[in-house]
DNA sequence: TATGAATGAGGGTTCATTCAT
DNA sequence: GATGAATGAACCCTCATTCAT
């Protein structure tokens, strides 16, 4: 079938890491073999080698667009200036879930399972690192415009609130996946409420 | 009659965790074999199965010391009936994190880890979430203390904000064992802030 | 009536054979994969298989080539019917040296792991079972001359000496193969000193 | 079957060391394999790996007495030293002929093998280059001395010869491993005849 | 009893080869 | 006709686990 279209190798590839992310939502990365993902895709070993250096390499790719979600949903739900820093993880919550329970994948699962990973996969650490850190930095300057607009103390220290918003969004994920009994629509609302405006603040 | 006291039984067994603990620590469930934990014994591999039926069984007696741990925790940082959950939560993340670092064992890594392997893990998954769910439903009781001295509104809802309360300390692990840059006080101290007192007192 | 010329074709699989050749004597047979070939010579799998029907083929059609140079420089050297057998090996290696070394392909690493590959692939052994075999004759006749000539004794036997000349050249490519070491015209020059001219003898 | 005695693993690796020689000689290096030398040596593939850390540590472990035999085996030859050189090499072939067919291994396939997995792994290769090395040095103390009783000229270059007569060893070698058709004897007794003493003794 | 040698299924990966395009 | 994506058997090796000693 040589001579596809380089579009059908997208395509292709799209398919085996749809068919790893089924796998690794469903068994974590390491047990995952690698048979398992040529099973789910309905292709060979040698079709996914083809697509994939290595099992280390279809990991990251699968990662990949986990975190990529997160990081455009961060940057939509920053966007209101005004929101309090509640809101706006609030909102991250509100727009990361359906993508990330959206068809046959857990997303959440994914993630926890990427955690792991990456406490021993440097290239997966680096990722997390990377992703999570922007993430943070988001949260952390929306701390500081609201400390800035005076519905915090002035000696708020925004870099630790980040950190502190940025668990509500990774407490959300892990007892997702975990536990399994967070309702997302209620849980978010009550990340909403985190930080109010000041009462007699400065929003008026 | 057996030939070793129990108590000799226990020492060894606690003995074989900690090499356990050690190694999945280091490594991850996954990547630490039987014969790791055997050479980091040093016992034969004979010895720890007569212990432990599988290595399943050896994660998950690895697991339970470690969410006990957590569980403990939160009954003393609980006790003191008038702090706000914010500083429950505060005193708890206080208390955890000696325990967490201490020695040459992360405990934090072991909880990514275990988080991971709860996933696929029945009885792993149970064991976190008989505890977690323990440790959620001591932080909404405070909360619902808290709420019925009149710091929080009447609408408020325990569970969920029992679950947003356990986020923080959810965050801080996974925060402190990938990312690495968390300062375990600074963030206890911004955690302590969160629901506060109602300034002129009740609901009013 | 074909659509490219026969001479095309020749062109095409010598094309292929020198790529291969090259791929063989960097790693010898085994390591060498037809992908290699393939990546080597600038062409596609299916065009190397339009002229080789396995790798067996083509390594088989590699070999060849090699051993009819040595045949044809035996052939060459054993003109001169009045020369020693040594003189005829002597001349032999040096006829043999220039091509063997000549452009990036050293053909008597080719030559060792055509060795190998012969004790079990009985193709690679016909070749070699033949073109050595008639290499071994032509230097038994040479010793047959010399000795009817009055140069050795008369119930020598030209069948072994032909075997133990053709370990003069079989030496001197596995040891400039393997070791590296041996200088082609002195080895050369030292070959020629074999069964020298008995010292009163009947040649004068 | 643990506990057992030092002696018990000793023989079990000889064991796996003399199906992998069954094999190498039946197959070469590379179309054996772990998993052929797994059922010829009636074990596991785990047995096996508890033994040799890889196929290459394997295939080592199989050419160390093969080569360790050659040593011997010349350094046995050289001791008479008022023979000729090509008695010293007649001596070594008759020496090496028994070790090298006895029983079901033919050594000389092993040896064509290395020699091939030489050019390419360079732990093969240094055995090689210092073994065969060594085997030179010999031969070519032998054509000294030889020289310097007077029998050679005193211009004689003892290295290249050495070089030549080792070449008479590894031309029998491949002769009869891939040719097949070389009797040893007769071989060896052509050999001997080699760089007789000068005929009124010294070479005044 | 405690040992650690042995097991063999399964791990990730590469390969020569084919055939739809 | 030439391409190169796809195949799937086989590669080397590691693993959790057992049981003869």
């Amino acid at each position: 079938m040589p001579r596809v279209s380089a579009e059908h190798l997208a395509v292709r590839r799209d398919h085996i890491v749809a068919a790893a992310l089924r796998c690794f939502a469903r068994d974590g990365f390491h047990a995952t073999s690698v048979r398992d993902v040529v099973r789910e895709s309905g292709l060979s070993a040698g079709a996914v080698y083809s697509y994939f250096r290595s099992k280390d390499d279809l990991v990251a790719a699968a990662v990949e667009p986990v975190v990529e979600g997160l990081l455009h949903a961060v940057d939509e739900a920053v966007l209101d200036r005004g929101a309090s820093p509640g809101e706006v993880v609030g909102r991250l919550l509100e727009r990361i879930y359906p993508l990330v329970v959206e068809g046959d994948v857990d997303y959440t699962r994914i993630a926890v399972t990427a955690w792991a990973e990456g406490l021993r996969d440097p290239a997966v650490r680096g990722i997390a690192q990377r992703t999570y850190g922007r993430v943070r930095e988001r949260l952390s300057e929306c701390v500081a415009h609201w400390r800035d607009a005076g519905h915090l103390p002035n000696d708020t220290d925004p870099e630790v609130l980040g950190q502190l918003l940025f668990s509500v969004v990774v407490g959300f994920v892990m007892q997702h996946a975990l536990l399994g009994d967070v309702d997302p629509h209620r849980y978010a609302a009550a990340a909403t409420l985190l930080l109010p405006p000041a009462h007699g603040g400065a929003d008026r």
